[in-house]
DNA sequence: ACGCAACGCATCCGCC
DNA sequence: GGCGGATGCGTTGCGT
């Protein structure tokens, strides 16, 4: 009975292997970060200051990110010729 | 500058960047899942009992790799040839 | 001055204090377990194996578990009368 | 088969189920714990800030507990009656 | 906004 | 005494 209710199993069966198969993926990539902070730390650097700047970059991409899609909203405003919009962009930021 | 304290900052930035890559990769997977989830659920599938069932399909699996685990010390300890051996013979009964 | 900011530092010391009684008695458990390896150990049994043992026990207990959560997940479902019960059509085959 | 290389398998149990015992205990005091940052948390306290406090307050106890027992290290050469004992004392701390 | 669960980090213990 | 593995803590992200 690979019919219940007028829904798949099968179908479900291949969600759950895919979503199975992705997490196997996820995780041979988390040990791929792993070995490669071995690597770096048999090289003499110091695996925990590497996660600071790691971090430290990540955030200052978030920003950049952030301040990009803001200079979006103004240019789209603009592009609406809407001259009110543009004032009104950022009163609550 | 790029040798400080002796060690070279071209192979520092190496490393970063490798890990940078990696955590992209993996951060890639992690949304792949949560469109396979979205699918599903579009699809009339539940979520919540999705997970659960992969939950459950994990954890036969890691018990198999736990059993197996299990054999080989008793394995290392039969070469070792001490009285830890008797572990067998009914502590899992 | 017992009361800052509205709040009562009497009573943040009655709930320390609980906290860090049961922390002591925490500690002094996890001492006795480290007893009974020790003892264990002196009986000639191989502390190794025993913690693989109680590992394996303990996640045969967890599967038990699992399982059990999701029968009731399948149950919820079923009372909800949603098409998602199918997942128990051949999804552990 | 209870006995297996003159080592008894019920001995063993014995000890398995005590340290199955003791760390259910374990657990349920951690529970408990929990409940109390729950508890304090709903009376408007910060588990975080707690966690702190907590955390400091161990360290001074530890520091504590080390000069006391500094402290008995130099009272037991005194005791000794040999002088040059407490001259000793620490000239490696 | 909260609570839960997974991830990563720090600490500690046993082994070499 | 150093290293690797295991455990507990704290943080972050996800789902409700």
């Amino acid at each position: 009975m690979a019919n219940v209710g007028g829904v798949s199993g099968a179908q479900l069966r291949q969600f759950i292997e895919r979503i199975e198969r992705l997490e196997e993926e996820k995780k041979a990539i988390a040990d791929d970060i792993k070995d490669v902070y071995a690597e770096a730390k048999a090289n003499g650097f110091d695996p925990k200051i590497m996660r600071q700047v790691i971090k430290v970059r990540k955030m200052e991409t978030q920003e950049r990110q952030e301040l990009e899609a803001l200079l979006d909203v103004y240019l789209h405003a603009l592009e609406g010729g809407d001259a009110a919009a543009a004032a009104d962009d950022d009163a609550t930021a």
